[in-house]
DNA sequence: TAGGTCATGAGGCACGTACCTCAAGACGCG
DNA sequence: CGCGTCTTGAGGTACGTGCCTCATGACCTA
């Protein structure tokens, strides 16, 4: 109730550690120049009056904004135009908010593109790169190095561990696979459920698949898998996917990938819209209108604007040196049937 | 790509207005002493340079932080508790950004006693006041009143319209009783599903009955609707009211009231747990455990971290004069089953 | 005309941090 | 000894806004 005692400030740390400002300031934002001896008095202040800079007046003081730089593969997938999307809704947004975003396109399924891109970073104007990262080491020296050269940096959506990645922003591909499995179960009598992918050889589908099968096998027996099929995240090849599916009989659909105007026409050209229980990912143009159709029950979503905060708000704490990712909630996997769509 | 003009400031703006300093400073802060022509001036500056008041140092000049106080019911609702939790988890996260966040408990179903809170608070400290609002025209008034008195009101989980409040953060709750028959009606083949509702006075409940109803209606005919039951968000009751509905033949169960610990009590006594498909409210330890345990099948919730995020997002936007709700996400609906649930 | 109110301008201090320069002292080394 | 390098201190300015005081007119009214 009584919260009379202000927050601590530098001058504060400064008093307690028993050194002059500009010490701890050269502590605070890593200069050179300091005994490491001094450093640990001033860390020692830091935590014993509970410091932790502010950041109104921190953010103020720098003259240039906090700049974040957003590296997307620049396929035309639905899911990347609406991690665009909400990258732009929030850069618009957060002009008061002494950010700078910046987004770049890079060739998609490229590590190597994606090493230039991340070299190319200027330290100066960038703190923070936001990066879809693709499973390769090329991929990961090039994240070390900016590391090194005092970029921060965040995996989005698809992680990479091993790397010098400050954080991964994303769902649990594996709990989303889990739930379409729960929910295919619970829809259909026993029968055969067919599965579509991407590709298998992309890491998050490889898990979706994983968990929907995990869960399967052990808790509704007696449905029987058909495929997966690859559909490599392409309208037509999904489309050609599902149709060979649906030529036999068939109780569900498991979509894990993209192409879901695809899967849409063949359900309805074979007759079995509304019939067959689906399940798919992403909601887009493509996944409402099934959706608001019938033909699709249930999208399995991972909210980008979700994770384009979270993203921001990680590269806000790393860029003042704070690293409370822990205090972060997770990305949650959303579910939406036709009853709960959000106005999007 | 040259995005070198830097923002307007006030000065830019007083200068485009062709007037002081000063009086930029009383328009943009409700100041008296200046006259309706002038004032215009003003707004059309800001208008033509798109100024947008910068946020840092916006809070860094005011002395004092940004209050906002919480008055949320007093009863022992898990719902409520999990309300509180995640306020002091942002008041304890918020420490460095300039935020006052101060919660009140206030007699549940009490309008009176929510009137003399709101009319408690000094505008001088409290600039926001974010309240689970009872529907009653005397907390109307209150409200009305506290909005001349200089503090913003937000209403939080049930709305009251026609008050002065000015905005509303919550869940489409007639949404939400659809979705729970979507589910259902997929789930179970056509076969009586009984309803339990905390108080059918409440209006949240009754918009959950209403869209459960609606759905399972039109879509899911052959589907019989049993009750609804009240069972007051109490174990006790919520127990007796199932363990009715269990003693009859029953496809599924939906729970739009609390009291999930007597709910599943029932249903493991009976024996049917398991086999009649439960959706049920909220993510608690109540609902978890059933879920964990096969007894409740899906979770329709209402995310308290997120809609206390918003509200103080709201809480900033308004205490600055920039009225923006518009650019808020709205709090969608989650929908957890055993399998994608959080951690937390 | 004197006294009053009102609208506006001018200027300054404060908030807490970032970042800069200059100087002083410590220490090592040839 | 004199030189260079490293560490530290002292002090300043700047960021953009909030809030305060004081002065200067303009205008109204008795």
């Amino acid at each position: 109730m009584d919260e009379t005692r202000r927050r601590a400030t530098v001058h504060d740390v400064a008093r307690e550690a028993g050194v002059s400002l500009a010490t701890v300031d050269r502590v605070l934002n890593g200069r050179p120049g300091v005994r490491s001896e001094t450093a640990e008095k001033v860390a020692e202040a830091i935590k014993a009056l509970d410091f932790r800079r502010d950041l109104s007046a921190s953010l103020l003081a720098r003259a240039r904004d906090l700049g974040v730089s957003f590296l997307i593969p620049d396929n035309r997938n639905e899911f990347m135009l609406r991690l665009i999307d909400a990258i732009e809704r929030r850069a618009s947004q957060s002009k008061g908010e002494r950010l700078r975003i910046d987004t770049q396109r890079v060739h998609a399924f490229d590590p190597a593109a994606l090493a230039t891109a991340l070299g190319a970073l200027d330290p100066k104007s960038c703190d923070c790169a936001v990066v879809v990262a693709t499973e390769d080491d090329v991929v990961r020296r090039a994240i070390d190095q900016a590391h090194r050269r005092g970029i921060a940096v965040v995996t989005l959506v698809s992680d990479l561990p091993g790397s010098a990645r400050r954080h991964f922003v994303g769902i649990d591909n594996h709990a989303a696979g889990r739930t379409a499995a729960s929910l295919l179960g619970r829809f259909v009598r026993p029968g055969p459920i067919g599965i579509i992918a991407g590709s298998l050889s992309l890491a998050d589908h490889h898990q979706r698949r994983e968990g929907f099968e995990a869960v399967l096998k052990s808790e509704f027996a007696g449905h029987e898998i058909v495929g997966p099929f690859e559909g490599f995240d392409d309208d037509a090849r999904t489309e050609a996917a599902a149709a060979e599916l649906l030529s036999r009989p068939l109780a569900g659909i498991y979509n894990l990938g993209a192409g879901n105007d695809g899967l849409i026409r063949a359900l309805e050209s074979s007759g079995q819209a509304g019939k067959v229980r689906v399940v798919a990912h992403e909601l887009t143009a493509a996944t409402r209108k099934g959706l608001a159709s019938g033909a699709i029950d249930v999208v399995i979503d991972q909210n980008p604007d979700g994770e384009i905060a979270a993203a921001l708000a990680i590269a806000r704490s790393l860029a003042l040196g704070q690293d409370d990712g822990r205090l972060l909630a997770p990305i949650e996997i959303g579910l939406y049937l036709r009853d709960n769509l959000p106005k999007g």
